[in-house]
DNA sequence: AATAATAGTTACGTAAGATAGCTATTTAGC
DNA sequence: GCTAAATAGCTATCTTACGTAACTATTATT
């Protein structure tokens, strides 16, 4: 299965002595390939994968300290200036659901419920019962939350021209639609773990 | 501060009438700009810039969810499988310490600790005295911790395939390239929000 | 009118990850 | 050589995110 000559069953264990300093670099680990696509391997090693992988997920733990770093800025945790964000960008005119909000953020709807009720607390966001459905609720901002975003913006702005120094216009672009294609895949390589797991665990 | 002509102070409260069905498509609500660099404005506008930042969110949160898939396969927990990985790749020939690991996952030390200690536990890391330095442990894979991962394969390569579908080997470059560039920018955004936020609270 | 579907809420559980304070060992200064 | 400082790691505790299950209230369906 692997793709080098190589085929050491033992690599595993803390090789070599540990009597004396001396310590051969041939016991190096080698973890089993991820990833199978030509496009990708380099001499039959994944190694370039697992680093662009590695990569992705620091910049991932990364960028989920924003939200909390702005957050903080204006008295709310990560989660609340989450949804504060998401209700400024799809409220519209007349305010938005609990369940539309938990669709865009991707995040189960209890959670948004909880969320909203501490944000409505501190005034940053209002709620009313939906006269079009008695069941729903319109979530919107007061003047105090945009108050709250409004104060936030310079020292936001002062950090995201940072995060995107030396960009051009065209790299911009092109790394927009990158992660536009990403987006797309990672759902469905979420799906085909989905799938993968229900097949593992009804094999019927 | 708002780059287009409207200044509307009082967008923010629930605007127009909820009295009746109609409404004015006219209020919707407009954040304050949360960038300034001109090449990345369109029109005044932040929006695609918006988009971007959501769009990285999402994928952020999705890359999060393969580490707690993974591990679930093979029985340890999300941040039980990063560290197994992370042991994997740089544990060397001897053995990894506490603080090495801590630094290569950009996590706090006692959080390593307290999860490989479960990782022993289950027998899939080995930890012993390091014999050069009797303070530090050196931390290694085990043959059934080496077993896990290979049991993991073939799953983790469906869908790393998928993940990277439809991928030249140029766009793949191009994408790690991208990536770690990114990861510099995140970075240094990272430190400047720490500065700014220093200089808030000790503005002597 | 009875039933199903939908919007939202409440309560609870798991786990990540940050912080503070501690012990043990090694290194540096006198 | 002995004391002080630095370093590696551990334990305990706290906050928060986020998921699940069970429930209520309203609307839609037949």
């Amino acid at each position: 299965m692997s793709a080098d000559g190589t085929t050491k069953a033992d690599a595993a264990a803390p090789a070599g002595p540990d009597s004396d300093g001396a310590w051969e670099r041939t016991g190096d680990y080698r973890p089993p390939l991820s990833i199978t696509r030509p496009e990708i391997l380099r001499d039959g090693s994944d190694s370039s994968f697992r680093e662009l992988i590695w990569g992705l997920l620091v910049v991932a733990k990364r960028l989920q300290k924003y939200p909390e770093i702005f957050g903080r800025r204006i008295g709310v945790s990560s989660a609340q200036y989450m949804v504060l964000i998401a209700a400024a960008h799809i409220q519209g005119g007349r305010g938005i659901g609990i369940r539309a909000l938990a669709d865009y953020m991707h995040l189960p709807a209890p959670h948004i419920t909880t969320t909203v009720g501490r944000l409505v607390e501190a005034g940053l966001l209002a709620k009313r019962r939906n006269p079009a459905d008695g069941r729903g609720v319109l979530i919107s901002m007061t003047s105090e939350g945009d108050a709250a975003l409004r104060e936030l913006a310079p020292f936001q702005q002062q950090i995201n021209d940072v995060l995107f120094a030396g960009l051009s216009r065209r790299e911009f672009d092109a790394f927009s639609a990158m992660i536009d294609a990403f987006q797309i895949n990672s759902g469905l390589a979420l799906d085909k773990a989905a799938d993968l797991e229900r097949k593992r665990h009804t094999p019927r």
